[in-house]
DNA sequence: ACGATTTTCAGCATC
DNA sequence: TGAAAATCGT
């Protein structure tokens, strides 16, 4: 990377006095531009505590908040609030929480917790795709901004109707809770600033000027709470690119780009075109591929780089077979080169892809490093002590009371739960409180409402404990108090997975402990720990970088192999269908503009698909390439289909000619 | 209430 | 194929 800024990244730096559009290309210098406009804002006499970042994953935060770090002083970066969306989000309600109906400490359910607390209000027997199908109505009406009442109202037919008054039903249920789900973190902030004027005054005085990363990610409820927190002034950056943005299935609305020249008439664009990243070649293939894509600004993506190595293109039998030679090309690379592990990456669309990948390397004994995967707070043992937290932080929260009463468990199983709920809803009472409560106790058999009550006096006592317990120390007690271990010792038989989840309550621990410091309050904590979803020791080091296209954003390498490159797989079956094709391109651009200095494809003839080895055609998106860049290698797939069956030292041979 | 067995169903995965 | 959910049986 230059040591200077180029004409336009200067352009996108020094522009503070309107609202600014930064299309950044891939590789274009984008987060350098974000990090050097910080330190500009600080020099102009914008105090820090009035500059806001704002990021997608807490990953991508943590990684600003070290890089300004090192450009300003630590002291100086300190008052920045740099964060994620719901993180801001939080924190405004944190502050309003009172106009927003909530009390402090309130709970955030995931998305797990959120579905099962709807599925409860939902019509019984209805299949998982229904039930995730209405859920996700729920989440779009919030996306949309409508409250219940107004999505009651704007209901057309008997269906969207009972869609609404679910909705409306579901809010007051998290209401009941003390809790909001993670759409609320915006849907709600959103509201309030748009409703109260006040409020509106408070946090736009409070926030001087914002900067968004990775804007083509964000849904219409981000656009609206930042159009309010920005007011008229309008002094933000967004820095984005259209040609990356692969997240529209979950939400994410690239539209907001267009919306933005709308809502803002004094909008800046300035276009980061120069690639600091790729070869000639490689950043050309990139080029003729996503020009197939129709775009609403033009941009022109260069390279000052060497034309550099061919992109190679491998046919190879199977998935296997793809797997092995992958590796092996990576095992000799590395000698070859000298290079480190962490330079070379394979990237996939579907996570089921790695096992292959995974296999090929160990054999070789390489070290590879997988990432994304089960989240770390996705993990049952996670959660459950979670759930602890969350309930002594909010006695009201049910969903927390749930789990944490059954694990361990404690003799208290459905019936007795579905009593304990019928009578806290007749008496307006938590189930907490319900469980601690005389009344209650009565209507219950002996052996069920002691063990409730059990569980209710050792949650009273280890809140009393709290106040003069660090975090990490109260929570290294819930564990061992709670006898947790023999819970996973009774219900865990594989002697290995009890281990791995020691381990990961043991890392937890050691979450806990090192970020309480200096905080101590359970309260933030526990939010905190909600918002979070990778554990922090997701160091790769030195390792080959297994990833899934999604994963790989904002990742570079200098050696890259782009694995399954076959209709079906890349672009995948269901975009097809479902025509969208033009996000399947710019997950392929996104795989491609990953590469540095050598890129290969590859692709398979057959591909075991749910247990059936299936014929596979090459990816339509390689008939996109200017052919005269790629180098074809590998074997001919119908030759080798004969091969196949008569190599008898293959054993997988055998085992595809008694399936095929 | 819980373990064992059958059935189902496959994407990417943020907060 | 294989993991997770649903159902069965004690």
């Amino acid at each position: 990377m230059a040591l200077s800024l180029n004409p336009a990244q200067r352009a996108a730096v020094n522009q503070i006095s309107d609202p600014l559009l930064v299309l950044a290309g891939a590789g274009s210098g984008k987060t350098r531009v974000i990090i050097d406009k910080i330190a500009y804002l600080l020099h102009a006499g914008y105090q820090a505590e009035h500059v806001f970042a704002i990021t997608f994953t807490n990953k991508a935060a943590r990684e600003m908040r070290e890089r300004v770090a090192k450009r300003v002083s630590r002291e100086a970066a300190e008052p920045l609030t740099i964060c994620t969306f719901h993180a801001l989000g939080l924190k405004l309600l944190q502050v309003e929480h009172a106009a927003a109906g909530l009390r402090r400490g309130f709970s955030i359910l995931d998305a797990d917790d959120a579905l099962n607390l709807f599925k409860e209000l939902a019509p019984a027997g209805l299949n998982k795709d229904a039930l995730q199908l209405l859920r996700n109505l729920v989440s779009t009406a919030k996306d949309e901004g409508l409250s219940p009442a107004q999505a009651i109202a704007k209901a057309l037919s008997p269906r969207e109707l009972e869609a609404a008054e679910l909705y409306a039903a579901y809010q007051r249920r998290l209401s009941n809770f003390n809790a909001v789900d993670f759409d609320d973190l915006i849907y709600l902030p959103a509201r309030l600033l748009d409703q109260d004027e006040a409020l509106r005054g408070r946090w736009q005085a409070r926030i001087r000027y914002l900067l968004m990363d990775e804007y083509q990610d964000t849904n219409r409820a981000q656009y609206r709470m930042v159009k309010h927190l920005v007011g008229a002034r309008g002094a933000f950056t967004a820095v984005g690119d259209d040609d990356q943005s692969i997240y529209s299935w979950r939400g994410a609305n690239p539209e907001n780009l267009k919306d933005l020249a709308r809502d803002f008439p004094a909008l800046q664009v300035v276009k980061l075109e120069q690639n600091y990243r790729c070869s000639g070649r490689i950043l050309r293939v990139a080029n003729a591929l996503i020009a197939h894509n129709p775009h609403l600004i033009e941009k022109r993506l260069w390279s000052a780089h060497d034309e550099g190595k061919p992109i190679r293109v491998l046919a190879c039998r199977d998935e296997l077979h793809e797997a092995e030679r992958v590796a092996a090309e990576i095992f000799h690379r590395q000698i070859e080169s000298q290079s480190r592990w962490h330079e070379f990456a394979v990237l996939y669309r579907g996570n089921h892809q790695a096992r292959a990948l995974e296999q090929a390397l160990r054999l070789l004994g390489v070290p590879y490093h997988v990432s994304g995967g089960t989240a770390f707070f996705e993990r049952s043992e996670i959660k459950d002590v979670l759930a602890y937290l969350r309930l002594l932080v909010n006695p009201d929260d049910d969903a927390a009371f749930l789990r944490a009463v059954q694990a361990p468990k404690r003799e208290i199983g459905t019936t007795t739960l579905e009593k304990l709920a019928l009578c806290a809803g007749s008496k307006h009472l938590s189930l907490l409180h319900a469980a601690a409560s005389m009344d209650v106790q009565q209507q219950l058999a002996a052996r069920p409402g002691a063990a409730l009550m059990q569980f209710a006096d050792q949650l009273e006592r280890w809140r009393l404990a709290a106040a003069s317990l660090s975090a990490g120390d109260l929570v290294a007690r819930v564990i061992s108090e709670s006898h947790y271990d023999s819970h996973l010792q009774a219900t865990v038989k594989d002697p290995v997975a009890i281990g791995y989840r020691r381990d990961n309550l043991a890392e937890l621990l050691r979450f806990v402990h090192a970020a309480a410091k200096g905080r101590g309050a359970l309260v933030d904590l526990q939010a905190e720990l909600a918002l979070l979803s990778f554990s922090e020791r997701d160091e790769p080091g030195n390792a080959v970088r297994l990833s899934t296209l999604h994963a790989a954003k904002g990742l570079e390498f200098a050696h890259v192999w782009l694995v399954g490159v076959e209709d079906g797989n890349l672009p995948h079956e269901g975009s097809i269908n479902e025509g969208r094709l033009e996000e399947e391109r710019r997950l392929m651009y996104v795989a491609i503009t990953r590469a540095k200095a050598t890129l290969t494809l590859s692709y398979a003839a057959h591909r075991r698909r749910f247990g059936e080895l299936e014929r596979q055609q090459p990816s339509r998106f390689l008939d996109e390439l200017p052919a005269a860049d790629l180098q074809r290698e590998g074997d001919d797939p119908e030759r080798d289909a004969s091969e196949r069956r008569d190599r008898a030292g293959s054993h997988l041979a055998r085992i595809a000619a008694l399936l095929g």
